[in-house]
DNA sequence: CGTATAGTTGACCTAATTCAAAAGACGTGG
DNA sequence: CCACGTCTTTTGAATTAGGTCAACTATACG
């Protein structure tokens, strides 16, 4: 993550800093890509809105991540403020002219967008693979490890439970019954709206995918 | 797809032929990285096995497909080929040594990874918000596709109804009610196992995904 | 303290999985 | 070219996880 401000600190001095209140549309997909973004407070939601109205949460950028750094002339997904936001704005054809002229820039961009593949890929899994507590467990695993390289026991949950079953594929009355059933397993416990106890690291992990390979949802 | 070729022919001379049979293995996950790939003939599913022995493909490479571009060490796909199949193979690090001189290369790359996300979100799509039967409608559709640029109505299946259905998260059963019920609407025909032939194209596409958008599922 | 919004819980329903068995496809050797 | 055996696919019946609809509770904010 400390990598995302190696990319685009190359990108000097053309950057400004904005803005965003609470739900605010950062951008929206189809729209022309005018900038790339830096997460230096609050975080992002990344979805795409489908033709019937339903909405699939592609990741959250949280702190230090990028957006919007794919190959493409306009947006892929939208983007939409959780809580206060503030994001440093890198002109995407500044980052475009570098890239064209500096191997080595460019491929750190493919660089990104290959862990980005990968990113993606842990959440075709996700989905396709496991149920529904388990999908929880390791979403609140993913929030965790994030933190202190993997511990960390109190996770701040910035988003809502909504924002949660758009990325999981489930609804939000299921993900409140799985985080039921986490509670009533006593490996984690709700306190309020926005924030979890993890009780039992351990078997939460054990619950969220057998074996614990390293990485999994990694869409931060 | 001809952009695949656009790719690998800047890596000349250093390229050899390979020849695999049907379900012989081209690399694991977690292989080192020694080649990337083109496939000139046959088909290769790109997948990941689970910890519990579930299987989930991310995709089919078709001929002209380039496979094994994410810049990691190690494959982070295992490959199989489908049928016989023959696969020009890249040497991974003339690759990169190309892309860290050349920085028209490495965007290239680095677009070529884009459009593996973009193709990847597409998946989550299908996976989290399709039906069944939407989901192999869609199916269908990518392959029709795949050929004339639209049309190509009788559709060639080289994968087994198990591959289908670890692509489209779902068991082989439900993938042959799927099709008996697109049959059934005479949205189509299943011609033996491996030719499906579209007697409604536009219906097809209707139940497909309500808009047409025009790319869905394009891990060809 | 009161209201609006977000989250939880319960009862019922549906789509997909599971398990089991039948039917069909395909290659082989007669 | 047909008969056989194997493997793949299809079909059927029972089960279940998750979705839906509706009521209820908790939380945050003015």
């Amino acid at each position: 993550m400390p990598k995302a401000n190696v990319i685009l600190s190359q990108c000097w001095p053309d950057v400004i800093t904005k803005r965003y209140h609470d739900r605010q549309q950062v951008f929206l997909e189809g729209d022309e890509k005018r900038w790339a973004y830096l997460v230096e407070a609050g975080t992002v939601s990344l979805y795409k809105t489908l033709p019937d109205g339903k909405r699939q949460v592609f990741g959250f950028g949280f702190r230090h991540a990028i957006i919007g750094l794919e190959a493409t002339e306009t947006y892929s997904l939208s983007a939409q403020a959780i809580g206060i936001t503030r994001l440093k704005c890198v002109p995407y054809t500044a980052l475009c002219q570098l890239a064209a002229k500096d191997a080595a820039f460019a491929l750190q961009l493919y660089e990104a967008v290959s862990a980005e593949v990968e990113a993606t890929r842990d959440l075709v899994v996700i989905l396709s693979q496991h149920g529904s507590t388990e999908r929880v467990a390791n979403f609140l695993l993913t929030l965790a490890r994030r933190k202190f390289g993997s511990s960390a026991h109190l996770i701040a949950l910035p988003m809502n439970r909504l924002d949660i079953a758009d990325f999981l594929g489930m609804k939000i009355e299921t993900v409140s019954r799985a985080l039921a059933k986490l509670v009533q397993s006593e490996l984690i416990e709700v306190l309020g709206r926005s924030k979890i106890q993890i009780k039992d690291m351990a078997g939460l992990q054990r619950l969220a995918g057998l074996a614990n390979h390293v990485r999994e949802v990694s869409n931060l």
